[in-house]
DNA sequence: CAAAAACCTTAATTTTTCTATGGTTTTTAT
DNA sequence: ATAAAAACCATAGAAAAATTAAGGTTTTTG
């Protein structure tokens, strides 16, 4: 019988080792699993490298936040799946994320293009047994909760550029317009045409940025 | 027990009856199935009109294509979807369709939004079970193939305009660039600019028509 | 209430896109 | 193989869109 070899990242000792239980215990037709874990991102990134050479990961498992060594930058699941895309394109990539939130989604699915996505709030034994069987036969595995977010993109059709979608983001976390200009290219009365443009794509003029931030989230955009 | 009242719209025959049998039969834990059926556009859109003053329809099952009535315009189940969103607001609406290209489907989730969708290879009724259950209770619902071409797109951070779909739509169906002008409003040298740049942004410079077919295809642009 | 931030307007500038024109290369049909 | 058609490319000018600077008004916030 074909052995199923699954590396699981996530810095909660407990969330791995839960995934180890629940998976090597599935009765799988026509393979068994054997599961690694790491804790870090540096651990992480050495196991992921080390399999290049030898055995390859048939699916790597990947949590977004990863706490940090304390060192900057703050490495997270995201930057790890990119490493892993280049290292060991074969290996199956799937995000294990406690949030649902769409701009990391969108985010990682750009990024990464993981062969699935999990909301961890969805995950429990018969969603993991899924994911394997589906990720292994034809990719991708969505949680119900990913693909309501994923539905929500797609039903878009108004199409940002990578400004609009940073205004958009530096908006949801409370940055100050005026701030905005260390982050984006643009002029501060760039910033704020953008912003009352998106407003009327978005058919909500002359409503303030909390309106603009729900209107945003709605459509998928953050 | 509450009655499910379910609508499909196909102009085969066989595949409505397939579907009334398949769910009338299957023992839903809180509600039992009740089918009806329509083979034309003008016929799905009669029931559809008439249930918005009574009952309305738990679920709407439409296949895209409808073999019209001979009339002009041809109506395909994606006009319908489009009618149905706006006088039944609260049916959930699935596509069936024998097709999983991504143009039809990247059109459908964005003019109609429908709370499901599903690839006629696919169905059986395991899925219609599923699809049942999810759409009642968290939509959406997507089979493996739409999914696959759901992901390549989200994979695709590059914003394609309505003209630039338009052209990769023509091109894909064998429509001769110079034709093109009749169809979308651009001149001649405007189109083949954006063939040109479109050929850049997907990194295939200085190759021919099929080559970009072929990646806007893998990028699930059609 | 005062300061800060956000918001709006206008005009000038820059950038991008489009068209017209005319030529070259590739494809297609005979 | 070759002529015709289509596709492709380049340039210059025109048009459209986006950006900026400057200065004012309104709203928010401490």
């Amino acid at each position: 019988m074909k052995t199923l070899r699954i590396l699981a990242v996530d810095d909660h000792e407990m969330t791995t080792i839960g995934y180890k239980y629940i998976l090597e215990d599935i009765n799988f037709t026509s393979f068994e699993v054997e599961m690694d874990t790491a804790k870090t991102f540096e651990a992480g990134k050495r196991k992921i490298e080390e399999s290049a050479a030898s055995f390859r990961y048939d699916i790597i498992l990947l949590d977004i936040q990863l706490s940090g060594t304390g060192e900057e930058p703050p490495k997270s699941g995201e930057d790890l799946g990119i490493i892993a895309r280049k290292v060991v394109p074969e290996s199956k990539i799937v995000f294990m994320s406690s949030f649902s939130d769409n701009f990391r989604i969108n985010s990682i699915l750009q990024t990464v293009n993981p062969d699935g996505y999990m909301v961890k709030s969805e995950i429990d034994s018969n969603t993991l047994r899924d994911m394997v069987q589906t990720v292994m036969k034809q990719p991708p595995y969505y949680t119900q909760k990913a693909l309501v977010a994923i539905r929500k993109k797609m039903a878009n059709s108004i199409p940002l550029d990578d400004n609009d979608r940073k205004i958009l983001y530096y908006l949801s976390i409370g940055t100050k317009t005026k701030d905005m200009v260390d982050h984006i290219n643009l002029s501060l009365p760039g910033i704020e045409n953008r912003k009352r443009t998106l407003k009327t794509l978005f058919g909500i003029e002359r409503q303030n940025d909390q309106a603009l931030i729900t209107e945003a989230k709605n459509r998928g955009f953050i």
